[in-house]
DNA sequence: CATGAATGAGGGTTCATTCAT
DNA sequence: CATGAATGAACCCTCATTCAT
């Protein structure tokens, strides 16, 4: 019991150290530009091993995909839970909690919309693509909770929820997608935080009724 | 002379036919994901003549993306000779611009946009890369100079106009692939369009001063 | 009848001017490097004219060598009435040939040479190739004449007057080659002559019975 | 150890079995003329196989062409030790070696020489061709020792040592390829031996001093 | 007669994936 | 469990050749 448990978590060790090389790598180098010899290279491992963790190139790379979005979808998910309940803390609170998942791990969170915003979609199979797309549409249907609280309790204009949140949703994936195609040509680093605070302090300020304002 | 002005302008027209063509293969496909042949069928060619009017595969990418870039850069310099000089209205016709460009030509507009998605950079050379960049900053530049005028004007907040000429942009490429990627799922439509008149509204209405506000 | 005699010079003029391009391109690139298109540029054509011309590439090849050839022949067969029938003298007189015919055109015995003993064979329809061999089998049994000439009057050793000529005969060739893939590293120029030379002299030397000499 | 000793002989005759194929192949068709699908098939491996043991097909081409240089070579270098020092004897070693080498294994020299062919050699890289022609100068400049030793003896006549020994060396290649070129045609065989026994001995006979005969 | 335009056939090379050890 | 070796399926691109003008 002892044993296989160890065998267990030995396992899953391989396969989280095969997913962080494949991060990297599909990062820095595209889906298709990426090879698997590529991975197994970062990860230490022979090509053919990696076959015994994961089905395809493909697989591999949409686990990747959806243990990003699984992380989002617990941390704003944590959002309801925040005691303050008022509509401005909840999306004072979605931008904190985006920007230091930033913080904490850049990676994941470009290979979650880099990934399910760039030309790779096109090389995945219909069914990952699929869970792919529910997993965000539940993250989008997550904000736009936040944002129907605030029209609800007349804070907030009357504007349609879910274009909000995909607005917030774009706009932070279009934010992490230019910096990161800035940086590929000028190395400015730590840029994009601050330009995502100001976009996202401009969108709520615009969202808030003109009489509420304090 | 008759003649050879018929002869240039068959082949401009094929070019173009070319162009058309690998537009809406690459879009679908992106830019590794699509054969030289799937763009000679969709031209009604063979692989080989493409290569008459084009060096190869990447080249048409870049011809592609160039054009797109020009075509939004002529456009945004025209924004400065719209004779209202309040700021509002320069942001308003830059909104109105690039509605009307996607309007006009949906694909174009995507393909700036997209093309940018550091996935595809990594498949071109440098210098092409380059150009694209060069172009883009341009168009950075133009966008950054109105928001710059409400300033100086007094009528917008102190904030880096840079940064919100980026907020701009990637909102829009968001809101573009976005959008586009939730149609190949779903094929909602224009949707789009509503999605960002409400993006930049917000945007905009979180620029102005409140002491603006009329 | 004089515009037909006109036409038809002009027609042989066009027919030379390809060939010449040809030679030089063939020699420089070799056969399967050099492109119809090169040659069409040598020449000043199309290279769809060349076709007007010539079946294919092949055929072009082929008169190429064998004009050559009959050049060669034509010398060969100039040394038997050479006045002077001491063995020596034909021998002397071949040599001089060669070296003639290589100072008016070193194109034209490279080609027939370097041809003949290249690759380039491989890619020849049999027929071409059987009648160059045909031609330069004549060349040999020109030669094997002049030494069996000596061995009958006594002058030379009893040798196969075969084996002599195409002793004489691969030398040459051997030596022309040779030179040319020098003089592609380090340019050396001129060089040929003066061993071939030498090598004939050597060569003849052995060649005459210790008594005969004088 | 003892399987991975194993394993590497395996790889070696892997790597041999293609270059053996490959010899066949370069020589039937040449350079140009060969697809790697054709040593494929000889070897009967799939073409990508080839490309686990070679870069690339020029490569490939390359250690063939430079494997049979440095058998030459080491042969050459053999001959100094050669116990009787009169230079006729170096010589006679020396055409002795070259009819053992051709006996031994005719293709890997006539690869030797006909790959030194300036057809092929325009498809080579620069520093292939640099490489090889520095093996080969290495290999006339060891002839041209025994030709300037026997002038230093005051056996051999005052020749440019140099030039002979180009003379030997093309005289041998020029047979060399003549012979193979006839074969094409009507399949003679054995006859190089005995030409090449008579060019070297007319030739040797040309050197010596007449003083010097006995 | 000359040519520009078009193409089909083929070649070199890469790479995801399998399989025997 | 891990891997080295092998391969088939593509893909990009070149070029000899044809044909309509």
């Amino acid at each position: 019991m002892g044993i296989s448990d160890r065998k267990q978590r030995e396992k899953e060790e391989r396969r989280r150290q095969i997913m962080n090389a494949a991060q990297t790598t599909f990062l820095a180098k595209g889906f298709s530009g990426t090879t698997v010899e590529d991975i197994a290279g970062h990860a230490e491992l022979s090509p053919s091993t990696i076959y015994l963790y994961f089905k395809n190139k493909e697989e591999l790379y949409g686990s990747l995909s959806l243990q990003g979005l699984g992380f989002l979808l617990k941390e704003l998910e944590g959002i309801n839970d925040v005691p303050d309940d008022r509509p401005e803390a909840k999306l004072t609170a979605l931008k904190e909690s985006l920007q230091n998942l930033y913080k904490s791990n850049p990676l994941l969170l470009l290979s979650v919309f880099h990934f399910q915003t760039s030309e790779i979609m096109k090389d995945l199979s219909d069914n990952l693509v699929a869970e792919i797309k529910k997993y965000s549409t539940l993250a989008i249907r997550h904000i736009s909770k936040f944002i129907n609280y605030g029209i609800n309790q007349g804070k907030f204009k009357q504007v349609n929820p879910t274009a909000v949140a995909d607005i917030v949703w774009s706009m932070f994936s279009g934010l992490l997608i230019w910096e990161e195609s800035k940086r590929a040509l000028d190395s400015e680093k730590q840029y994009f935080e601050k330009t995502f605070d100001l976009a996202f302090d401009l969108l709520c300020y615009g969202l808030i009724k003109e009489n509420q304002r304090k």
